[in-house]
DNA sequence: TCTTTTATGTAGTTTTATTTCATTTTCAGT
DNA sequence: ACTGAAAATGAAATAAAACTACATAAAAGA
């Protein structure tokens, strides 16, 4: 958690005095981190020991590391991570809160990600017959997103945000077909059934979603991207993001794996792009 | 400039000692900002005097300061500097790779963006009498996240990634309709044409693209990331995430706009997501 | 009101960082 | 290769900062 955040959060557990050192910090949080513990004092009218006492209460090894901590909170990019949106923020606020906390919760998902998993899903997909995609809701955009990206690759791929067309999918799948599924939770029922329909007819099933959920358990693998929940109505869904930079790295992994001849197939796909458009050079993309 | 990033690029410009010092700081950054400049002397195999000579070549005031500088650099969700993947990345490198120069693009989108653009474009959308997105090939995924989203409000909103369908529809168009198209580059011919037809048939035109691309030229508002384009075959497209998440800000400035009353249909359409899912209490989404 | 607990500050101690200065190394010019 | 200036480095001393122990004051409970 921001010590920034914390600090404003436990204003009323601390003492009197502890209270005037957290005011001051707060007051310029930025001239405290270049304070001495003196000097800190001094500005909030305290002795040294109330700050020292007061940054062992943040659980801090004491004045210098409690700086570190402030000073790790100020960083570029990261002021008010996972601040919540308030009713009454304007478009400056709430534009920086969303991006931060995405920001802040790609971090995380970095952090928490197990590469081994990553490293076998890419096995997995490079040695695929068939690979499939399905999500369903705001998953769907996923998948979608999923598809158009292995589509490049030539390879068969296919995505599919119906569940009566997911299922029929699965019931025609054999040996060597991936179905990669996504899903925030891992509790929709029917996504649920679907991973037990393709096991059931020999598919392997890669899912994106919370780890120990009623879908990882159905999975042959599983990528959990530890993500926090989201809570609140204001805020947006960010986990969605993680899995979309997920999707990334698989498809980089992908695409590192089947070597130089395989790039070249992707540069081909880019040079037809190009055709498509107003002139001017190096674009990609739509 | 981030510190850790500025010692690796001047580490040729350092003395013998102090590149040492450098190094040992390198090796474990962690470490570094956790020790006494007594131990770090002695981890580089220098002299205390020297490791203060070399934070004060970095500019900084001595050793502390010098941390603080450290330690922001290695905070939570700061931007790292782009860095391309190589073919020889193993998994652990392409991933963190992928996910930070993704962060430090929506830092740079988060910088780029004009709030006061992001208002008007939300007072369109709250008195829009229907809201179309529009996007092709890799951004149709796009369009269909901010379906998804805008679906909930309980407003006559669509998404066509079908070139026809979305000509069609502007041509069914009339003013208070609001049609936004998204483009990475703003140069696919097909939507910039769209993009005329509208305006032709009085609809309200905003665009998610670059600035000063002939679809921006088109339309009646431009929201611009100001994402650098992609250059490398290997990196995946992160413009299109920094497109999500404007999708989520205006998502949220309409929440916001429309008020205490508009939040409760948002919880209604949560409660009832529930109902399909496993038990467990707080989830949202898919 | 008295006792106990908690909070706060003073003064001394320890740790940490910086400065000064002597020594060593490096290197250009002979 | 030698010499001397300049730069780099480290030892020791000094200064600064942080911490500890203890005493006193305030607050809370009996």
């Amino acid at each position: 958690m921001n010590t920034l955040e914390l600090i404003k959060k436990n204003l009323d557990t601390f003492s009197k005095s502890e209270r005037k050192v957290a005011e001051a910090i707060l007051a310029s949080p930025e001239t405290a981190i270049h304070s001495s513990i003196a000097n800190l004092a001094k500005t909030a009218e305290v002795s040294e020991p109330t700050v020292n006492r007061f940054c062992r209460r943040l659980d801090t090894k004491g004045f210098p590391d409690f700086k570190l901590h402030l000073a790790q909170s100020l960083a570029n990019g990261t002021p008010y991570v996972n601040r919540n949106v308030n009713e009454d923020d304007g478009p400056e606020a709430y534009t920086s809160k969303i991006f931060e906390s995405t920001m802040a919760c790609l971090n995380t998902a970095k952090n928490g990600l197990d590469t081994n998993l990553i490293n076998r899903a890419v096995d997995v997909l490079t040695q695929a017959n068939k690979i499939s995609f399905f999500g369903l809701g705001a998953s769907s955009s996923v998948a979608h997103d999923a598809l158009n990206k292995f589509f490049r690759f030539n390879i068969p791929v296919s995505c599919f945000d119906d569940i009566v067309m997911q299922r029929m999918s699965c019931i025609n799948s054999s040996e060597g077909d991936v179905i990669v599924l996504i899903s925030h939770t891992g509790r929709t029922k029917l996504l649920v059934e679907v991973a037990q329909l393709a096991r059931e007819n020999d598919a392997f099933v890669i899912a994106l979603t919370e780890a120990n959920s009623p879908l990882a358990e159905q999975s042959n693998l599983v990528l959990s991207l530890g993500v926090p929940e989201d809570t609140d109505v204001y805020m947006p869904m960010s986990s969605r993001i993680a899995q979309l930079v997920l999707i990334d790295v698989l498809t980089t992994g992908f695409t590192l794996r089947r070597g130089a001849k395989f790039r070249d197939n992707l540069k081909k796909v880019k040079v037809d792009i190009q055709d498509s458009r107003f002139e001017k050079t190096g674009d990609e993309e739509y």
